[in-house]
DNA sequence: CTCTTGTTGACTATTTTGGTCAACAATTAA
DNA sequence: TTAATTGTTGACCAAAATAGTCAACAAGAG
């Protein structure tokens, strides 16, 4: 049940994007170091946020990256989902074809229950709530 | 964020013994025939459930595994932890030493939150209540 | 046209997971 | 007491997922 390192660490980036307020470019290489996260290895993880249009991205002398929507209307399971593929603990909440059993078993419905708990937390909060736990964290 | 096979499996031969309620002795060839589960996979499985008190088990003919306590004293937080290792989506919940951001990390205090929505509904669940959905599925 | 910065795809290394095997221990029945 | 049965343990192995690297390329800016 652990979370994978691209979620964590593309959580974190749009955190960092989400600080830099105005929509203001963030090279990567800056990212990458504030947040520990090897360069390259981030490259991959904002490929496929620039694709589902929640990152936008310009290149060239002065270019980064920056958040297409304002963070409060960023949440985080749109992000998670897009990251770690699936918000689902067990395969066949999602591909219920893959299991036999699926249609009666009981176990599946305890999993699906995590499911929601989960979801339920990721849709309340978006990259503003980080944003303001972090000042809240910095200044007082 | 995947649960692995070990608290699956774990999870559905646990509900197979609490099926066979007056905590009757269960072969595990049985219960490997009945879940699928490879039968020297589901030993090692068994293991830790033994050696946490939550089942025991006879060797020889007739001998098997039943359930220590009854059913509704068998919370699935206890057993997934057991069989996961941890709930946390996370390393840095359970070993904050590891991580140097830690003490001042807002991600984590999501992932946190994440934790707790999972316990949450874990600590409210024990096998009597997965083997009443059973026998709702069953019967009518 | 060259420097910078993002994009893409192939590739590799490491770790985790899932699973097997074999030797052994305990229990029961013949 | 011996043989069959069933659980226990530890070593081992294979496959898959994860994390990360590298190199070639594309597009803006000076």
């Amino acid at each position: 049940m652990k979370l994978s390192t691209r979620a964590r660490y593309g959580t974190k980036a749009l955190l960092e994007l989400a600080l830099h307020e105005n929509g203001e470019l963030v090279p990567l290489k800056e990212i990458a170091q504030r947040q520990d996260i090897p360069l390259p290895y981030l490259e991959h993880l904002i490929s496929p946020l620039v694709q589902a249009g929640i990152v936008r991205s310009t290149r060239g002398i002065g270019g980064g990256v920056s958040l297409v929507k304002p963070p409060h209307q960023v949440v985080l399971s749109e992000v998670i989902l897009l990251l770690e593929g699936s918000l689902a603990p067990v395969d066949c909440l999602n591909h219920p074809e893959t299991c036999p059993h699926s249609g009666h078993c009981v176990t599946r419905g305890l999993w699906n229950e995590v499911r929601e708990a989960i979801s339920g937390v990721l849709d309340s909060i978006t990259l503003q709530d980080l944003v303001e736990r972090q000042r809240r964290e910095d200044e007082p």
